[in-house]
DNA sequence: CAAAATACGTAACATACGATACAGCGCTCC
DNA sequence: GGAGCGCTGTATCGTATGTTACGTATTTTG
């Protein structure tokens, strides 16, 4: 059972000629960033000629250079998107059960989620949310529209004129109508992406209404009118893909557009509580 | 202070014409793969024209896309060769960001909340909400019940008479008629606790319907009349509460019925494919 | 030891890749 | 509302890259 290229290389590392085997140990070494670069500098990196890089990969049953390197891509790819599996090592002891696996994942994807947005990033959304001087509306796809709800409870409080878009398709197409260059849509979409909300987001973003999406790391084709994009890690070890990734990047960002408008919010807090 | 290639995106992004921001995105989404593709294929993803990769990869300050994707293979092969540094946010020490604090906050949450929900506890839950034999019914708070929906999102596709109680008081109120011994009651209430939920959850047990219920660690008063109790942390660095551990057990519930219910789930899963 | 087979490198070739010039378009700012 | 600027895509070009053919060196085999 193969299932990486470095288990295949060195499975027939010892068939091989001299020149290919210097070029496999090579390969091996810094393993697999070689195989990225061009044939030149791999021939050089090995020290020996480019046909022999050329016959090394045609042996590993690749049809020509191309192929091998992409798949050397997807098997990176896949390393990178579970950093679980990498750091099998002896971190985190004790827990190791059932549930372990699937909260482990979970924790991977925030993290990894959050090492791709920096700070800056979420401060220019939250200062979009806070500073627009229109109207906020909120909307998601079939399993992230309870996001979307959660979101809006909690920025309808701080601020006026936020809405949660539900309901059919019609109703929030037809609200199009009120929106323009001062307000914000904020769109949860992941796959399968939803074909309602990609009609609606380019409707939207006609209008010069401001986009901010949230999405999974394959990106909802929203991406293309959106004027910022927060890409949440999904995989989880469960027939369900995940959102909690998102939901607390969607909650960071609640804390960051509540701090931003401390002062005006906090007076609207206080209203709102006089008025029970 | 700016370090690897990707902070150098994230720091500049904000200062980028619409396509190169795309470009920008796309790369992050999944970083650094996309960089590593010929630019065809990185215009591709991104969806725009390769002179726009290439005048993005400029704006980052390298001369030309070779160059480029050299920095992107030395950074990885620096990661790759120290496991150990691919722990989060080493740097960025301290520093106002406020960001990083909420993170470590919630994922501490999380370990916390699983740390006291044994597999036991967590089986047991899936087995009520997998082997009722009547309806599931779900409802949640005022920030809580996107956590409903999200939940009953999932569990009404897996199997039937899975239902969300949405709207004013009075609706969910009377719907108590239709409530047995066989059915179960899923309610998500943390503080501050919700009058009208407790009325209803009293009301629920009164007629014998289990009632499992999600709250924080201070437990809301509907403990006392339900079956299972699932108590998450919700103290983050921020001027509300965070729901995502909850979130997360709310998932892994999802995951633990959705295994129990397999073959049965599978096939409701292909009628309702078949459906659309 | 001779002869054949295999391996390897040099050099020429064609493709596809990155780079550039240019024109159209939308946007902003008077 | 008009003029100017900046951004983006199309089309074209030169070149670096992967590929192949061929001759030489090295090993293998009878």
């Amino acid at each position: 059972m193969i299932s990486s290229i470095s288990e295949l290389i060195s499975d027939r590392i010892g068939a091989m000629p001299a020149g290919e085997r210097r070029a496999a140990q090579t390969l091996i070494a810094n393993y697999p960033l070689t195989g990225l670069k061009t044939v030149a500098e791999f021939s050089a990196a090995a020290g020996v000629s480019s046909p022999t890089i050329l016959r090394f990969v045609a042996r590993l049953g690749f049809q020509n250079y191309p192929e091998f390197q992409s798949a050397l891509q997807d098997e990176l790819a896949a390393q990178l998107q579970s950093p679980a599996s990498r750091t099998l090592n002896p971190a985190s002891p004790g827990s190791s059960s059932a549930v372990s696996p699937m909260l482990e994942a979970t924790l991977d994807n925030m993290r990894e989620t959050f090492r791709h947005l920096s700070d800056k990033q979420l401060a220019d959304i939250a200062a979009t949310l806070a500073g627009r001087r229109g109207k906020t509306f909120l909307i998601g796809g079939r399993f992230t529209d309870p996001l979307a709800r959660y979101m809006a409870a909690h920025l309808a409080i701080i601020q006026p004129d936020v809405y949660h878009l539900a309901g059919q398709e019609s109703i929030w197409r037809d609200r199009l109508i009120d929106m323009g260059k001062r307000d914000v849509v904020v769109i949860f979409d992941i796959r399968r992406y939803q074909e309602s909300l990609v009609r609606f987001a380019e409707k939207a973003h006609q209008r010069g209404v401001q986009i901010v999406l949230f999405t999974d790391q394959w990106l909802s084709p929203i991406a293309r009118f959106a004027r910022h994009v927060i890409a949440g890690r999904t995989a989880v070890p469960s027939a369900w893909d995940s959102s909690a990734a998102l939901f607390v990047v969607a909650e960071t960002l609640i804390g960051a557009v509540t701090r931003q408008l401390e002062a005006a919010g906090a007076k609207r807090i206080r209203d709102l509580e006089s008025l029970r």
